[in-house]
DNA sequence: AAAATCAGCAACCGCAGTGAA
DNA sequence: TTTCACTGCGGTTGCTGATTT
């Protein structure tokens, strides 16, 4: 027995909306609202619309301050930057840029944004000495199209590797950071800051948990975004409260992040055992060449891709206020 | 000029999470 | 505690107009 259809799908009107039924809709639901039951909105509206498909076209293309067509730099740097710290959470993304959907960021990514960043960093590459690290580019490419296809399924620590795979592991001790007692080994926080390492965060992605971290201490999406910051090479930080904000941070409740699996803990220690071993520097090299491939509009610490014996473990973006995370 | 191909995007599908009963 | 209707999300599809052959 499967599920139950959400709407019986003979008598339900498909495809492209009409003018019509777009007045209809939104006529109802300016004077309405929504009443929080989208299945039986199409007969209150008198449509022949499944609720799923009023809520997509309320939610993509008729609700007040829907932004369409061109996406500014800004919102460029801010897709590309959350795309590679979060992968495709679209929802998530779509929070941080004010007007946007998350159909629309995605349909931008799948069709515009992710040609651009190959072909900028082609071109970037092209005009670059080759470095020790050789890699025939049709190579890189297929591992590109691959990496795009599966980073989804594949282990947090396939990719992105580089932006926050040691974040907690070196996350800031000369401040007033409560530490976890639980799981210290995994992230450290304040009462509102947390530290993630890249498996928690995609363990909490995978999960959704992220969402419902929101909801839980009633924060915005903007608490609960990835923010991009840089750490100096050196793995001190010495310039006070406001480099805290630029740190993948949220405000969640801890018991939700104590709940993470043991797994976390384990990839945790096997990458602190990594930092700690020769290993790291032809590690990070191979990892960052695709990173690198893909990122072209993220500024790097020179150190990241130009030194083997440096690991700079947070990368900084163009303007990290645009996250909407930074504390003014 | 016509056919084929490509690109952009709106809409759909199905799965997972949530919360009420 | 379980069930199930509903919502939200991300991936995919398919239509349409633009471009190329």
């Amino acid at each position: 027995m499967g599920r139950a259809p959400c709407c019986d799908k003979a008598n339900v009107k498909r495809g492209p909306w009409s003018p019509e039924e777009d007045a209809k809709l939104k006529a109802y639901i300016e004077q309405h609202g929504t009443g929080g039951n989208w299945i039986t909105l199409p007969q209150k509206v008198g449509l022949k619309r499944c609720g799923k498909s009023c809520r997509l076209r309320w939610l993509n293309y008729l609700r007040p301050n829907i932004k369409h067509g061109e996406f500014t730099e800004e919102e460029d740097n801010i897709i590309c930057s959350l795309y590679m710290s979060i992968g495709s959470r679209w929802s998530i993304i779509a929070a941080q840029l004010p007007g946007r959907t998350d159909n629309d960021i995605k349909n931008y990514w799948n069709t515009r944004l992710k040609k651009k960043l190959l072909l900028c960093n082609k071109q970037r590459k092209d005009h670059r000495p080759r470095t020790g690290y050789n890699h025939n580019k049709l190579e890189m490419m297929k591992e590109h199209e691959n990496l795009f296809a599966s980073h989804q399924a594949i282990n947090a620590y396939s990719w992105p590797p580089q932006p926050i795979l040691f974040s907690t592991l070196i996350a800031p001790q000369n401040h007033d950071l409560g530490e976890s007692s639980v799981n210290s080994h995994n992230f450290q926080y304040s009462s509102d800051q947390v530290y993630f390492s890249q498996d928690q965060l995609c363990q909490i992605n995978s999960t959704n948990q992220l969402a419902s971290m929101n909801s839980l201490n009633g924060n915005t999406c903007n608490s609960s975004v990835i923010s991009s910051g840089y750490y100096p090479s050196n793995g001190v930080i010495n310039n006070g409260p406001q480099e805290y904000t630029n740190y993948i941070s949220a405000g969640l409740d801890t018991d939700v992040l104590n709940s993470t699996s043991t797994h976390s803990q384990q990839v945790d220690k096997s990458v602190f055992e990594m930092v700690n071993s020769s290993t790291i520097s032809t590690t990070s090299q191979d990892q960052s060449t695709s990173w690198e491939e893909l990122s072209p509009l993220v500024n790097y610490p020179p150190s990241v891709f130009e030194s083997q014996q440096q690991i700079s473990p947070y990368y900084v973006f163009e303007e990290p206020r645009y996250m909407g995370l930074l504390k003014q």
